[in-house]
DNA sequence: AGTATATTTAAGTATTTGCTTAAATAATAT
DNA sequence: ATATTATTTAAGCAAATACTTAAATATACT
């Protein structure tokens, strides 16, 4: 819990260390809903599922299971995850249930689908 | 290892599924390398780092730690990991290292940028 | 050479993550 | 009712994360 300043370098700048922990201080909610959006499309399988029901429109998690090649357990938790965080939903007809992205106004993740189509074209 | 297929819903469409797993195998590497990334910016102290380099151009390790009031270690060993990732650099000047960002084309954290950006605007 | 400063690295540890397997729900079909 | 299917949940565990403190580097100063 070391809170105060550590950096006695002569070249510090001190009014840059304010500004900067201003800056901070003042989209302190934004870093904590983008690094939470962010650290769920961090994993391969996420991301993958998330680009997914982009271009599909829904998926349930058996079919997921399929093209990830990996367990329905394994899917649904995944899935868990990222419908507690709220960037997806799901509709349910008969047993299964199928999942779809929330779309929403400030979209972190089409830049991102945008990304990998883009790079795909180029490879 | 279950890579059967283990769905085998009546609804199941198998177009659908090996479509998606056609798109998936496309744009493995851009999974790959995409979800490294926002694995990096994922986490809350290391999107503030970036977005600190992106609008400080350059900043020592001590003066992110008293920005963001954690230890000089606990930040070197997060830029430890983005600079493995190659998505900062260093230049040194005596003592001090000061970190930057890379630039690069298909750069998925400038839009990550301003999102952090906008979403303080609009609050 | 000897000391101080900036930074990294290493070792230790508690927490989190991502799977596995097995059991629990929920809806459908017989 | 019973069995089947789709999905979730729970328990267990190995690996990864993110700190801490202490030690090691590297540069500068005297």
């Amino acid at each position: 819990m070391s809170l105060e300043i550590t950096c006695t370098r002569n070249e510090a700048d001190k009014k840059q260390i304010s500004r900067c922990k201003e800056t901070i201080e003042n989209s302190s909610d934004s870093f904590k809903v983008i690094s939470k959006i962010l650290a769920l499309a961090g994993s391969e399988v996420r991301l993958k599922v998330l680009f997914l029901l982009n271009i599909e429109n829904e998926l349930c998690p058996c079919d997921i299971a399929d093209i990830l090649e990996m367990s329905v357990p394994a899917v649904s938790q995944h899935i868990r995850k990222m419908k507690d965080a709220g960037i997806i939903t799901s509709r349910r007809e008969g047993q299964t249930l199928y999942y779809s992205l929330v779309k929403s106004e400030d979209n972190v993740l089409n830049g991102i689908f945008n990304l990998i189509s883009t790079r795909k074209k180029t490879a």
